[in-house]
DNA sequence: CGCCTCATTGATTCTACTCAATTCGGGTGG
DNA sequence: CCACCCGAATTGAGTAGAATCAATGAGGCG
């Protein structure tokens, strides 16, 4: 499991705000804390948080970092459903089970609350559990029906805004995952970034750091 | 608006149960019911329940019928997210206001909850909520990383269950919502159907009307 | 320095979309 | 009751866009 060290401090709100190219506030929770004495884990790259199938104990609050949820089909398809960074809340369970895997994608802090939804602290589990709804509703509009181009540059913007607004991008994540998000291949993936770079678009300093030139230009993509 | 009627019925719960294919337990909440005077509402097909960006101010529970709430791109291009089924809740709200358009597929019946998530009802909100995440994230997977016919073996396989299990389902929607759940173009959705029915698998009664004959063909299209 | 992984680019294939033409089924009115 | 009409669904032909297969290039690390 290779779950280090252990700090108590106060959770630092992540400076994430903004509202998404579909009107909607995000609504991070504005914090996150039941009463109890929680903790600070860190994961390297790769690891695992929890498994499909496995017995939910926690919820989990990214502290830095970035996390991914995916499912997989019988042959290794793999869908990821979500990536999570500082002030997100995941791992909600049905049944007492987790439906699905996360891991890190870079190294990451997590906060682990151990007690359950309780009376005291329902408010924030829902708030948490219905931006990852919302979220989620979202993101099947741009799998279902946008092309490799559109899904592509509403991941830019997604990413840029989650990451404070500003013009530098970085991408903790690979192509692989980018298309394992998407839904195309890291072929294409890799074209569309080329193709906007082509364009004038973006500017790519290095395969994981993206400049946005044209923001208007990335934005008219998302229709 | 076309509100009609108001009964105040104790809820009879859908008999709605069963595993999904992927070994996750549907989680319907077995009832919803705070403690307050609640209605039910008929609407006919295709009115609408509620817009997007209208002002949230109450939860949703089907009575009979289907719901579907989608979202829509600029150029008229739609994601059904989901269709909602007898027993299941739907009406989440971020921020005070729909995210989505909620409409009802057939005549409908829907029990309407005027207050808001509260202390004395937030486990059944959660557990709702919850439970339409999971399904959420379920269906990104068929969406994003699945083949045409994959994808309507899927969704098949999906209304079979929430109709009990029967080998004859119902299909309430027209093939044009089937197209926008899956992200596929109608005459896809016709011709995948169409394959299946020459292959054997299914029988098409009429077109609304199917019958699975060879449930096992239709599971492994899903891995 | 060389290896290994990740990313990019190219050539080709194939799936699903688009455009177009029937067909089907349900409802209406003569 | 039957003919007609209209929207929904099916089927067909051709095309476009993303996947696949394959080769090359760029970093990062021992």
């Amino acid at each position: 499991m290779l779950a280090q060290a252990a700090t108590n401090s106060t959770f630092p709100v992540g400076a994430l705000s903004g509202a998404n190219r579909v009107g909607v506030s995000r609504g991070a929770p504005a914090s996150f804390s039941p009463d109890q004495p929680h903790q600070v884990v860190f994961y390297d790259g790769n690891q695992e948080i929890y498994a499909q199938g496995e017995r939910a104990k926690a919820l989990y609050q990214v502290e830095f970092g970035m996390v991914r949820l995916y499912r997989l089909l019988a042959d290794g398809r793999r869908q990821i459903s979500a990536f999570h960074v500082a002030g997100e809340v995941f791992g909600f369970e049905m049944d007492g089970q987790h439906h699905f895997f996360a891991e890190a994608v870079g190294r990451v802090g997590i906060r682990v609350f151990r007690q359950p939804a309780n009376d005291a602290n329902w408010r924030q589990t829902l708030t948490a559990a219905l931006a990852a709804l919302v979220r989620a509703q979202e993101h099947m509009l741009v799998i279902g029906r946008q092309n490799a181009a559109e899904r592509v540059a509403a991941f830019l913007i997604d990413m840029q805004e989650r990451q404070g607004g500003d013009r530098h991008i970085e991408l903790p994540m690979s192509r692989n995952d980018i298309g394992d998000y998407l839904g195309l291949t890291i072929e294409t993936v890799s074209r569309m970034l080329s193709k906007l770079k082509a364009n004038g678009v973006i500017r790519l300093t290095n395969a994981r750091t993206i400049e946005v030139v044209d923001e208007a230009a990335l934005e008219a993509l998302c229709e």
